[in-house]
DNA sequence: GTCTATATATCGATAGAC
DNA sequence: GTCTATCGATATATAGAC
């Protein structure tokens, strides 16, 4: 769909959804520059339009990055199901906790416009709506572990999501090493520390600490 | 040493240490503002000086940023090892993991400098010099706990600086929940996380997994 | 309704004067 | 070591063409 050599720059789009041309411009750059360095005007210019245009669709560009975060969270609650659909409870959590560092890595575009573009949650709901389901994959087998007890299994899923976020941090961060190689090693990490909070769950589940929140399971900047 | 009303913003700073200046100025903004708002030119008019003065001292708002980093690392380290100097290896790795999320709670535009600023580790080696120290305090309990074995004292310990990591991500992030409540019963959570973790150790220093780089403990970005 | 053209303001960074 | 002046790039807002 490019159009005829246009001097300036490929012109990919001509009259349509432009909406959606730049959710998916968006998600093209955040790919090749940091999320930070991330501007309306360039994604503008990649898709020929004047640098106002994308006002007519967001209000400006946290909005453009909100509708990117919420994408990213459907995507995301997508890969999660899939991969942690089938076995005991123990294995679900596991299998959420690798699938969650596997998508930030093989769609570190998507997940640092989740987790990383330091959104202000309270201005766009939208997103921790969104991110609410995700939380269900990693409750429901919590809540077969903790045989009932809703304080126990917030508690241990938040742990686990916890850990699974902090390995996914971490390696798109570069501290577990650079390179592909790491990946899918700190993915199976995360898994096995997911285990092991299983396996020691008792701790979780003490009264010596003071309660989270039921419902506070996904990240959203 | 606020000097007499100059017109357009207080002047703190006449002749001196421009780069100390600079780095106590830019954490107090990071206070205030988001820390993708933080502008060099801002920085040097709260401290009244010209826009231009600040490259004098660095070598552009990444290198500022950095500087920022580095000190918070030094914090940090300092503060782990404080909070994580007594009791046996199981106490000492929980209590690390436990003042790691105070850290980020307590000192928020520290804790974003070095964790979160999305600075690249290659191009700022300093900033994983200062880390690494950092990572000696997770390190030391976990080798007593794994008993000798390396590869096992890196997986536990990793895993426990990424559970860490994640709690107080999710912390900031809002997702736990907001207000000043949530902070110490999230720090509780992960030191009960770390105990949980020690005690299901089994499951990360299994064969099945991927070895990952024994010197990869903290993260910087 | 959708987009272009334009104006204003701010930021990062550089060059040269003091 | 700091200031003045300036450049290029950007976000935001407005007016008007299609």
């Amino acid at each position: 769909m490019t159009g005829p050599g246009q001097p300036g720059g490929r012109r990919r789009y001509h009259h349509g959804d432009l909406r959606e041309a730049l959710i998916e411009t968006t998600i093209e750059l955040l790919g090749e520059r940091d999320i930070q360095a991330f501007s309306m005007a360039e994604a503008s210019r990649r898709l020929g339009v004047a640098v106002a245009a994308p006002y007519r669709h967001f209000a400006g560009r946290e909005d453009l990055l909100a509708a990117v975060a919420v994408r990213a969270a459907g995507l995301l609650g997508q890969r999660l199901g899939r991969e942690a659909a089938t076995g005991d409870p123990a294995e679900r959590l596991a299998a959420a906790a690798r699938a969650y560092v596997r998508f930030a890595w093989a769609q570190r575009p998507l997940f640092q416009a989740l987790a990383g573009s330091g959104l202000d949650k309270r201005r766009h709901p939208e997103i921790g709506q969104a991110a609410q389901s995700l939380g269900q994959v990693f409750l429901a087998p919590a809540r077969a572990l903790a045989g009932g007890d809703e304080a126990a299994t917030a508690r241990l899923s938040s742990a686990v999501v916890a850990t699974a976020h902090g390995h996914a941090a971490l390696l798109l961060d570069g501290t577990f090493g650079p390179g592909p190689a790491a990946a899918e090693a700190v993915a199976g990490q995360a898994a096995a520390a997911a285990r092991a909070l299983i396996d020691g769950r008792a701790w979780l589940t003490g009264p010596q600490h003071g309660d989270l929140p039921p419902d506070s399971p996904v990240p959203t900047s």
